[in-house]
DNA sequence: ATGAAAGCGCTAACAT
DNA sequence: ATGTTAGCGCTTTCAT
């Protein structure tokens, strides 16, 4: 690999001129500036980075923390941050972090080891050091979807937003909707609250039966919820399931067992996915804002990193939106029909 | 930020015997040992990476380039290897790279300036200089998918493969097959001359009304693939998309014109993403191991890393599977009914 | 405007 | 078994 030295010696210069060219410098004969441009184009030479993030104390790159079982909509939001702060200049270093939080620890390490200019949290840290070391290192950072102590937060108001999607449901006339949900976020215990909420603003009274937990958040497991519910009880015209993938599990579960959606239950899900839009029928959900997020978040670490001592603009809750699609409707006058003859 | 002076000094020791016990090796009295041992879980001390990767010209990471506009199918395969990569105690660097080539330069350059231990490419380098460096620079590489040069590749048989799902459509009866697909790929024309091919295998002329360019590889460009393919003719009673995503966007676009699928069109994908199974109907399609695949990629890389001079075992091609779901069916005897009477 | 020299944190010869 | 030293590639004073 060409280095700095080989440059200098080749233009009969020295390094320290070089990189002054390299870094754009003022104060060298534009000559001498030319040459060496060349003589760069010429061998393809391209500083060593880790040259220069020991002696600069910056990596140039940030970490992102995610959960190492991450869904589609984490799975988008990390593409859209990973793309801007590209655009930024900067490499982006992922950490997989377990849901349980067994695997902090050595994450934590991981990222001690970088120096890294800035870091995102999409995932809920739960040891204290964490937070601890990134403050004490003055690490710029920035939590997106998940709440993790006094670090700044991008998010939804996820518990209004639940609200807003049962509130939908009840709008429409059902009365008992059933719930899928799995744990381990802080954002999911807040949807699972909007739930209940909503029902008791309506006063409707929640039924232990028709609360379906899904082991994790994949479809499969959506599926799986949807057929333990379905195996308890058939009494209810509608399900609320706390993510899109939840519910797109849900619904295949439920067409399975011959009930039609939403023709007999409705379903409502969260996220806004990209393939929400593809699914049979098309998912009602709540959006998130996934561009405005992971460019917020990238812009805020992007900020921080070039202009410490920046606050968050706001209180980083970023608009949801109730989207109707073909998944809820109405529920049917009677279900059984001893009534109309 | 602690460093290896810092614990040096508080052990009364040289940076030396701290660096010995962090790297594990032998030679060092066992009380001294423990005694580092504590003093470093105390402060915390992580080695600097960057030093590190300087004195021993490695950097434990590995580069995986990516399309920028990267499709469901290249999501999960992603995830896999940077599963597996991580086991083996890399860190993963991303690099965006534009489907078109306009970007390899630059990213070129990223990767250079990175020295990385090795690098995987989900995507095609047009640049020849990429291969040129990486072969100088004798830095492990293998592409996944995508063919590049002398690079070794780990891929299934896209042209037998798509054969494959064509000759299931054949098999079944149809005999007016649409293709919807997009270019940019090696793999992308692979698969359209496997469609080619099986039409001419069943001795089956190729309609070029019935084939539909799609722009992107996204679901929302098959929906629009599809509906310009309506819009030209309705003469078919197959569809083979070349992805899933297409397939995706295909069968909304057919559903939406009041086609069913399978009823009056069948349709095969190729990929098996995650959603695939959850759309409705549930998509026949070509299965990639994608698990398989990943930890292949990443094994081979670990491999060569470790042991240079290995060779991928055998020539990389994985086995495909043709997994029949609901979205194919036979064709209806007579779409029109005047000869049942 | 340019070069010499120091130093970032670490490891690996080389001494001892 | 342990310490001393040099050096990885770069940037940055500090001289000149």
């Amino acid at each position: 690999m060409v280095n700095i030295k080989d440059i200098a010696k080749k233009a009969g210069m020295s390094p320290s001129t070089v990189s002054r060219v390299v870094n754009g410098k003022k104060y060298v004969n534009p000559e001498k500036r030319s040459r060496i441009l060349k003589l760069i184009e010429e061998t393809g030479y391209v500083p060593n980075k880790a040259a220069r993030s020991m002696v600069l104390k910056r990596s140039f790159t940030v970490g992102i923390v995610i959960p190492d079982l991450f869904n589609m909509f984490q799975r988008q939001l990390i593409s859209v941050i990973e793309r801007h702060l590209e655009t930024f200049g900067y490499h982006i270093l992922i950490f997989f972090a377990a849901l349980d939080g067994s695997g902090d620890g050595e994450c934590l390490n991981k990222i001690k080891a970088e120096s890294l200019d800035g870091i995102i949290l999409l995932q809920e840290m739960k040891l204290p050091q964490v937070a601890e070391y990134l403050a004490a290192e003055k690490i710029p950072a920035v939590a997106c979807t998940v709440s993790s102590g006094v670090i700044p937060c991008i998010h939804v108001d996820d518990e209004r937003a639940a609200r807003d999607a049962v509130a939908h449901l009840i709008g429409l006339g059902h009365k008992k909707i059933a719930l899928i949900y799995a744990g381990g976020f802080s954002w999911a215990v807040k949807r699972t609250q909007g739930y209940f909420q909503a029902l008791e603003e309506a006063g409707l009274r929640a039924d232990r039966g028709r609360i379906a937990p899904s082991e994790l958040f994949s479809a499969e497991s959506g599926l799986r919820a949807a057929e333990a519910l379905l195996s308890r009880t058939r009494d209810f015209t509608a399900v609320f399931a706390i993510t899109d993938e939840l519910a797109m599990g849900a619904i295949r579960g439920l067409r399975d067992a011959g009930i039609r959606v939403p023709g007999d239950v409705s379903v409502v899900g969260f996220d806004d996915i990209e393939a929400s839009e593809y699914l049979c029928p098309r998912l009602t959900t709540i959006k998130q804002p996934i561009p405005e997020m992971g460019a917020e978040a990238a812009f805020f670490i992007h900020h921080r990193i070039t202009r410490p001592g920046t606050d968050l603009p706001g209180k980083g809750v970023v608009p949801h939106r109730l989207v109707v699609r073909e998944s809820t409707a109405r529920p049917e006058p009677k279900k059984k029909q001893k009534n109309s003859p």
